[in-house]
RNA sequence: UGAGUCGGUCAGGCGGUCGCGUCGUCGCUGCUCGCAGCGGCGCCGAGGAACGUCCGGGCUCCAUCGGGCAAGGUGGUGGCUAACGGCCACCCGGAGUGAUCCGCGGGACAGUGCCACAGAAAACAGACCGCCCCGUAUGCCGGUUCGCCGGCAGCCGAGGUAAGGGUGAAACGGUGGUGUAAGAGACCACCAGCGGCGGGGGUGACCUCGUCGGCUUGGUAAACCCCACCUGGAGCAAGCUCGCACAGCAGGCGUUCGAGGGCGGCCCGCCCGAGUCUGCGGGUAGAGCGCUGGAGUCGGUCAGCAAUGGCCGGCCGAGAUGGAUGACCGUCGUCGCGGCGGCCGGAGACGGCCGACGCGGAACAGAACCCGGCGUAUCGACCGACUCAUCCA
């Protein structure tokens, strides 16, 4: 799941984003290692974020036992999804 | 070729005999019938530090409403990481010709304390030897109108000064001049340093340029302290499951007038609450799980200066519980020493290389829940990068 806000409404500023990923995905080694996918995933996203956005990326429990295509497709919707509900 | 700096790898190989532990398997014996004991066979069986237990995490259980005061830790900046007191990069200061190395690197105009020895004086100014001026007992010299006058030295008294001297780890800016009775940032020039303002570069520590200003401010925070940030407690004998055993007695404080407990430093505050605490006496001290494949490691690739991270592929046979992993022999390799033989260099003394032989050496040290670091110990062998000097092309 990805929320979405302006929070620098000129859009100059980089666009920041920011990880939760809860207990219930798993003990703190699986919980690391889906950030650390997260995070790689969305640095190669980074061209299609706009500028002055804050995004938050939620992992859900299945995301502790999904590959990394998989991530990698639901990650691309849910980012796409939310860009759109900006405008 | 010599001298040096940094980083990394290995931790003797093979074979044999005896011995130990886990697991598997076969046989015998026992019974509570799927375990125990004994014996045979087979596989496997410590480390780079397994160590110290100095930090940080995972994991497990307990706690989790809040406030205040303590306590402990960290300390340039940016990044990495699960986290760190670790690592990487950079900055600043110091050492070195250099490669590189070292730093316990916030604050000394918030306050308090301390600064040994030496020195006059160790933090706020003061003045021991000095230097100078004035008054003046006295002495000497010169002049004299004999009243004294001038000069020099100088006891004592009052004052000016901090340039010079010596001590120290450190002495109140340095050098040169102006100035003065002697001197002094009193004034001037340059330099060092401090502070303000402005321009430029950098994410930042910070660097750099210009300009102005009082002319100048000691050290110590691993002394207390101040500032910023971080920290719930205990640990695998954690903890979970199964099984087994027992017997109470006496006393204290208590049941909305509350004992005791929790918020593991204390206080407030909050919550649970009918039992609880002490002494004597009695009982059990068995088994299994946790227990080893994990933030693992190697190769490739991508991002990054790097630490590190993503992806793809390969690899990974200790698990004891009074605690196994040991001892000996043979052989090969390696290192040191000894004499012997050969070759080379040299006038010689001697040095170097090779060969066989003899003797000797082979360290530090050992799992106990698991990882990431740090620190310490270590006979040696090897590899790579770089620096300096000399020579040759």
């Amino acid at each position: 799941m990805v929320h979405a806000a302006m929070t620098d409404s000129v859009g100059v500023r980089a666009p920041r984003v920011g990880f939760v990923v809860s207990k219930a995905v798993g003990g703190a080694v699986v919980r690391n290692r889906t950030t650390r996918r997260l995070r790689s995933l969305v640095a190669a996203r980074l061209d299609g974020i706009p500028a002055g956005c804050d995004l938050v990326v939620r992992a859900a429990p299945a995301a502790a036992a999904a590959s990394f295509d998989e991530l990698g497709h639901e990650l691309e919707r849910c980012l796409t999804r939310a860009v759109a509900r900006l405008r």
